[in-house]
DNA sequence: GTGAAAGCGCTAACAT
DNA sequence: ATGTTAGCGCTTTCAC
């Protein structure tokens, strides 16, 4: 049981005959000790294997090296790829991420306060974590004085760091490579309307619209859920107004899926007959029948960012909360079609 | 600055006017207070707002109400679904993740060892984190004698603790339901061989073939990888042999989505001339062409049953370690259809 | 450049 | 039933 027999400061510093407050300079990377000293220490850590215990580490110099992170949706892709690289980035910079609650709504607040009352955090990541309405807790945390990034929608109003995608450039993207295609008769399918990704995405397709002269239809903008069902509906919907269209810009791929799925059971045909474009480009885009045309977002990339910048602005407390955007690909597949009518 | 000036168990014991020991007593819930002092110091302790501090606590108790999580690949949906069942779980119990590596190569075992030695995680919960035969790491872990449970697949004869899904099971019911189609060449596109959900599938499938008095033909039988590619290119190579077979069983939904890619990019049709049948239900599942009939596994339940047993053996070393099945479930939807041949 | 002492917030082991 | 005394492993003073 290696468990029991732990190697602690005072092994290192019994080995290396020098007191524990010399091993613990060393950790700690600082500049007076002697070349010598500093070497056959870090010799004795090696051989020891000797970790320091971040707790007591904690404990004393108050710090944990922990940071938090809250999500508003564990099981969505981006989120998943989104913690990947923040994990890898955390790991690089000597912190580990705690995971706080999955949930975001305002009743789940001393959920995730949890964190910084008693695991004591000393950042907190929220990676799609909120509707633009309902950021009280995020002011909360700041008035903790707790570091705070947020990923996936901005509030710039309130002065937070943010590291998210252009996705007024990410709607523009779409909408105009839809228009390049001859299409004018373009509808939307938007995600829920209190995301700011949402409003963005669409004065992306406005602003599109609007350069090539094209009269905006709101008949055309229906506003939907982030599922799949959601474009499914919707685009029945659209099909049933017999308000003629000839593509459809998806807020996310699943709506794209959804709504594919609905012009095939109208008896029609993508990209024959109905363009479709999506957005996040989800692995499932490249293999779905037929494969879609997305706007990728990078989400290792935000995440590795956003863990960075918490990290700074943990280190030191002078590193004004900056904002980050990334930019968008179009991914060009199968599923979008020069317009013949 | 509310972080400034925290709440200890000081503040607590001087207002209540008892010894710190005292409030330690009531924070642990030990029997040995009198009523009344309990009562006196809940109330201060709710009063000030006071959160033990969790760093503290481990530091003296040797504990640190943390558990480690390791996975294979954080952005699989399946994964997903599990870290929020077990994060849940967690939660209720007093206990925090914290986010260990995401890979799991045996390189990378220093990496999430640090969740260890660093961390001192009192456990630690493996999802679908390795091949059947690279379990050193795993095995290692139990040498220092910190609890593991590992889902998503199982190592029985190494006595770990592992919730599952009965895959055994789960192949037999996909090839069953398609034998009671009618169908009786049915080809079979599997995970990487090493997993051993890939092994319990083919067995099912084996068995269910077997039962029926069908004949196994070992040319229906590929080994693929997890992706959609893999079920795209293994249905090509199917569909050039001209090895007659009128149904696929994948061994998840995304091979089964690119066989389905690969079928109609051949001109025919699913599920008219091949039925195929996929394994998760993944939310992609019920909104492609056609809604693809799947096997369902039970994720969240597998996230807090695998947490809740970790728990257990973290709290208590004496349970042993639990062998935990899930039953999975058919979900017939639209991508497979009685045979006409 | 290095060491000794004090203490971070809490719990375990003894006291009473 | 409650208080006292030691630490847990480390970092921070402040000496030398």
């Amino acid at each position: 049981m290696a468990k029991s027999k732990h190697i602690t400061i005072y092994d290192v510093a019994e080995q290396a005959e020098v007191s524990i407050q010399t091993v613990s300079r060393v950790i700690n990377n600082r500049h007076d000790v002697s070349p010598e000293t500093r070497q056959r220490i870090q010799t004795t850590i090696e051989e020891l294997g000797y970790k320091p215990f971040v707790n007591a580490r904690g404990l004393a110099a108050k710090r944990t090296f922990t940071l938090g992170l809250v999500a508003a949706d564990f099981s969505d892709f981006w989120f998943s790829r989104v913690v990947t690289g923040a994990e890898k980035e955390a790991q690089k910079l000597g912190y580990c991420f705690m995971l706080g609650s999955s949930a975001c709504e305002p009743e789940d607040e001393p959920k995730f306060l949890r964190l910084l009352t008693e695991r004591h955090v000393e950042g907190v990541l929220f990676v799609r974590a909120n509707r633009d309405n309902k950021c009280d807790h995020l002011l909360r945390l700041k008035e903790f004085g707790v570091p705070v990034v947020t990923t996936g929608h901005h509030l710039p109003e309130i002065g937070l760091a943010m590291v998210d995608v252009d996705n007024v450039s990410g709607g523009y993207k779409a909408t105009n490579y839809l228009i390049g295609l001859g299409h004018t008769r373009i509808a939307m399918i938007t995600g829920p309307s209190e995301w700011k990704s949402v409003s963005d995405r669409t004065e992306g397709y406005l602003q599109a619209l609007q350069n090539a002269g094209i009269p905006i239809d709101q008949e055309l903008i229906l506003t939907g859920s982030w599922l799949h069902q959601s474009g499914y509906e919707k685009t029945k919907l659209l099909l049933n107004k017999k308000n003629s269209f000839t593509a459809i810009f998806a807020h996310n791929d699943r709506i794209a899926r959804g709504a594919i799925h609905a012009i095939y059971e109208a008896g029609l045909k993508v990209p024959e007959d109905i363009s479709v474009i999506g957005y996040d480009d989800i692995p499932e885009a490249e293999y779905s029948d037929p494969p879609l045309t997305t706007i990728r977002q990078p989400s290792a990339e935000i995440g590795q960012a956003a863990t960075n910048l918490l990290i700074q602005m943990v280190e030191d407390s002078t590193v004004i909360p900056k904002q980050i955007m990334f930019d968008t690909t179009l991914v060009i597949r199968s599923s979008c079609r020069a317009n013949k009518s």
